[in-house]
RNA sequence: GGGCCGAUAGCUCAGUCGGUAGAGCUGCGGACUUUUAAUCCGUAGGUCCCGGGUUCGAGUCCCGGUCGGCCCA
């Protein structure tokens, strides 16, 4: 029962009509509303590039018209972009254009254009133009383009957001990004500075002497990283496939080939839950260093975190800096490197609670075991002992310790729920003002299932990981290279499989294989290039670094 | 998965005790030759997220749902 005489127009149709008229008027005259013949006027000047070119009649922001026209000579300039701003004055007009590299402002003068200047009627807001004209400033400083020519390149139907605050709707702004781009510009400032951020990293490991080579991303075992993996089927092969959890065992396999230094940056795949630091695709960085150890790595790292920082202030120098300042941590100084057991021993510490303070006394592992004990009534005492102590998620440090199997995982469970929370208050610079990162490191071999034990201490693995603010960063550690030492790590990891654990890795037959034919004694990273992005850029949420994050699809929109 | 919060014009938001749906920006018409969220005059624009209930009467109260945000897991 179609009813189409119920047809409402709503006021957004009303504003496209009206746009789509101005399209059909351009028609009318003999002119494509959607132009592609720009380069018959010569190459298109980036507006940055023609800031840049006159950069020396700039006083305190303002441009005096008598020293750009100077420099400039009357010189044609041709520059397209978005129409972001349109004021008209009567006889003068002023329009506001933005392009990647900056914005700039036209100036069209009725007593020059002429007739011309009524087309100016078919300019709107969002719409992409074209210009050319001669450089000068307007009487208030802003920089000019006195035109002598504009048109209009391709209009745009649907208006744009109101232009002070403009899109806030957080919904709105994921699921229309390219809408979020143009009207919140500081959004394009985060994907830019991403972009700079995976460069210099390349940039970093290549002058390291490591290769960027491409596993698959398609795998038929469950690998490298504790997590629910996406499944998906191959169909010549009638194949069970699953979407990466991590690069890593194919990786590894490369450094047993003799590639020594490798490292990828890549997409993986995680089939968990979303939130403000999870999105079920993510990129990660993950290198594999020969004849290197994890306390190599941890000077690298902060190698690493700096260089990328320096030249992310190099290619966003004023962006980068109100980055900076809104830090809450500092990559200046040295991270501090913390062995987990003290780790969980300097936060009983701090909790006050007394038996936990006597127990820290002899250690991480002392203050575990008196965990191990059921809780009982005592724990009404130890959550009132300090504000520290009230602020434990008792609930769930209990719970967590109940599914233990073993002494590592309590004292990782321990770690979790006493230590973690902490770290951006525990560790900070001598003023207080700034927390500074830390590496919490030799975790325990039970949590550690690629890892390598420490000589002297077997129980514990050389492994590390990176906290900037509390935030986990990176994972490393010395590779286990152990094929028979593999295998029972695998074997552990498939019997949690087996009694029900939906993240367990699979067994997998050929790494072992790989390493029986020797993997040389290395050393292997992996950091999150989202989380690293949210961090230097001080973004609340993984979705505000990934372009198009994932969403329910949207309902109850008809097709228009 | 749980708790809290939100959804009203294209956008940003008000909406009192349950009693005719409001503003600014945008749009449209007009004035203005140096604007900077321009200004001034006029004017148009609504599935109050969806479904049900209570009521003489629901944007408002109740129940269920959808989508989103934050926090926790």
């Amino acid at each position: 029962m179609p009813d189409t005489d119920r047809e409402t127009r709503s006021a957004e149709d009303a504003i496209i009509e009206g746009r789509r008229a101005k399209a059909a008027r351009i028609r009318a005259r003999g002119e494509n509303p959607f132009a592609n013949d720009v380069q018959r006027h010569g190459a298109v000047e980036a507006v940055g590039d023609l800031r840049r070119s006159v950069a020396s009649a700039e006083r305190g922001g303002k441009f005096s018209p008598e020293a750009v026209e100077e420099i400039a000579r009357g010189r044609t300039v041709h520059v397209c972009g978005r129409v972001v701003a349109l004021r008209s004055a009567g006889g003068l007009s002023f329009v506001r254009i933005r392009d990647r590299s900056g914005e700039v402002q036209l100036m069209l003068d009725q007593a020059t254009l002429g007739d011309r200047y009524e087309r100016l009627a078919e300019v709107d807001v969002g719409d992409v133009v074209e210009a050319t004209g001669r450089l000068t400033a307007s009487k208030r400083g802003e920089l000019s383009v006195a035109c002598t020519e504009i048109r209009v390149l391709t209009k745009a139907f649907r208006p744009l957001p109101e232009k002070w605050h403009g899109l806030t709707d957080v919904e709105l702004r994921y699921r229309q990004r390219y809408v979020d781009l143009i009207a919140n510009p500081p959004v394009a400032d985060v994907f830019r500075a991403r972009s700079h951020v995976v460069r210099a990293t390349r940039e970093i490991l290549e002058q390291h002497g490591f290769l960027e080579v491409e596993t698959p991303t398609m795998h038929t075992l469950i690998g490298g990283a504790t997590a629910r993996p996406f499944v998906t089927h191959h169909n010549t092969l009638d194949m069970r496939l699953f979407m990466r959890i991590a690069p890593e065992l194919y990786l590894k396999r490369l450094v047993v080939g003799g590639l020594e230094r490798v490292y990828e940056i890549g997409r993986c795949y995680r089939n968990e839950g979303i939130s403000t630091r999870h999105n079920p695709e993510f990129t990660m960085l993950e290198f594999y260093q020969a004849y290197a150890t994890y306390e190599h790595l941890m000077n690298f790292t902060e190698v690493l975190l700096r260089g990328i920082d320096a030249k992310l202030a190099e290619a966003m120098p004023e962006p980068h800096a109100q980055w900076k300042e809104a830090r809450p941590f500092t990559l200046d100084q040295p991270f501090a490197r913390v062995p987990m057991e003290r780790a969980v021993a300097i936060a009983a510490e701090r909790t006050a609670i007394p038996e936990w303070v006597a127990a820290a006394q002899d250690g991480g592992r002392a203050v575990v075991e008196v965990l191990r004990a059921d809780f009982g009534e005592r724990i009404k005492d130890w959550a009132r002992s300090s504000p520290r102590a009230k602020k434990l998620d008792w609930g769930n440090l209990r719970k967590g310790l109940a599914k233990c199997e073993n002494e590592g995982e309590r004292l990782f469970a321990c770690y979790e729920y006493l230590a973690e929370p902490f770290l951006g208050d525990d560790y900070r610079t001598d003023d207080g003002a700034r927390s500074v990162p830390v590496f919490i490191k030799d975790y325990p071999f039970e949590v550690s299932p690629l890892a390598r034990r420490n000589d002297a201490r077997p129980e514990l693995t050389d492994r590390f990981e990176l906290f900037v603010h509390g935030r986990e960063l990176c994972n490393a550690f010395s590779e286990l290279n152990d094929p028979d030492d593999q295998a029972d790590r695998f074997r552990a990891q498939a019997e949690k499989k087996a009694r029900g654990d939906e993240e367990a890795m699979d067994y997998d037959e050929d790494y072992i294989r790989a390493l029986e034919y020797g993997m040389p004694p290395a050393a292997g990273f992996g950091m999150g290039i989202d989380r690293l992005v949210m961090t230097l850029t001080h973004s609340a949420s993984i979705r505000d670094v990934i372009l198009f994050p994932l969403l329910r699809p949207e309902t109850g929109q008809a097709v228009r």
